[in-house]
DNA sequence: TTTAGTTATGTTATAACATAACAGTAATTT
DNA sequence: AAATTACTGTTATGTTATAACATAACTAAA
């Protein structure tokens, strides 16, 4: 099972989840010949700033703070566009927001555990599930080509059952 | 495996799905003592029109017409919240759109089939699939709430490898 | 090194989805 | 019938996403 669960419930010296997530996309974009511009990039980096998803306005919010000027909303989904495109980022349906893919170079197909506590999202790939699915697709003659699979709960930190300190500002990224 | 795929991606007397889903309706209603106004009634007819989902401006649009003045959102949107709550419908949360609950008795998580060609909607309930997805849970200690999960691909009658005709408006209601 | 082709961004407007707030009406209870 | 609750109507607005067109930046020949 491949996640990243541990990381985003746990503090964690998120720099270098941010350098990672950074020097892989410039890596994958130099490879690629694609472009990682400075808006792009800045994208990104919000996406990565924290576990958490932003929407499309918060992404706009603070990436014209950074810029110091007014962004339209056009660059911003241009933006989101080209990281979901190159696989560097999700969007999570159920929450209309964005967040950094931690595997961006796996052919996985993603689980989000979304926390409805303190926001987070982790995300599990699991071979199994994405074998039973295709099995189930399989058996109704269906052709699976994409798929969108989000569970919402409590994090460790969250869940009332567990005795450590809870809820809303986890300092973990 | 519980689904209505194969209703879904065949002929059939849609009257039927029509004429059950609403007297599973009225008798859950009448059961437990809830009130399934015009309004309602009418939102879960146009979500049993087919097997494909409305969004609420779509449902908007409709329901004018049938009552012959205009309608606000807020009377959509308010429908739509109660069908949801006593689970006479879902919400496909990548597609912003509702559509009516196959099987409302069973206390099932659902897994939709999206077909990307047709717009066709089918629902199956796998139970071995939810225990994967609670077991995975539990090895990240997340306490499972809630699920959406939506899978995108082709419908039998959609899929290139099918031989039979396809496409964009089969009558399968 | 202009020119043309392509890719990316800026800008304005608007489409599409969803809810807040408050007034009024209908059903139910007392 | 009055009080209470549940539902609906109405206006306005918030939120998410895209269309359409203009301009700028990069790239690759001529």
């Amino acid at each position: 099972m491949l996640t990243n669960a541990k990381l985003v419930h746990q503090p964690h010296d998120h720099r270098r989840c941010i350098n990672a997530a950074l020097a892989y996309a410039k890596d994958l974009c130099e490879a690629e010949n694609l472009r990682l511009t400075p808006t792009r990039e800045s994208v990104l980096r919000l996406l990565w700033q924290s576990h958490r998803p932003l929407g499309a306005y918060q992404l706009q919010d603070q990436l014209a703070k950074i810029a110091g000027k007014p962004i339209a909303p056009p660059t911003i989904y241009r933006a989101v566009e080209f990281l979901l495109k190159v696989g560097l980022i999700h969007r999570i349906a159920s929450l209309n927001a964005y967040i950094g893919c931690p595997f961006p170079n796996s052919d996985h197909s993603n689980i989000f555990l979304i926390c409805n506590g303190c926001g987070s999202v982790a995300e599990v790939a699991l071979s199994s599930i994405n074998g039973l699915l295709q099995r189930a697709c399989e058996k109704t003659n269906f052709t699976l080509q994409d798929q969108s699979l989000e569970l919402f709960g409590l994090c460790p930190n969250c869940s009332p059952d567990d005795e450590a300190t809870s809820n809303e500002n986890p300092d973990n990224g």
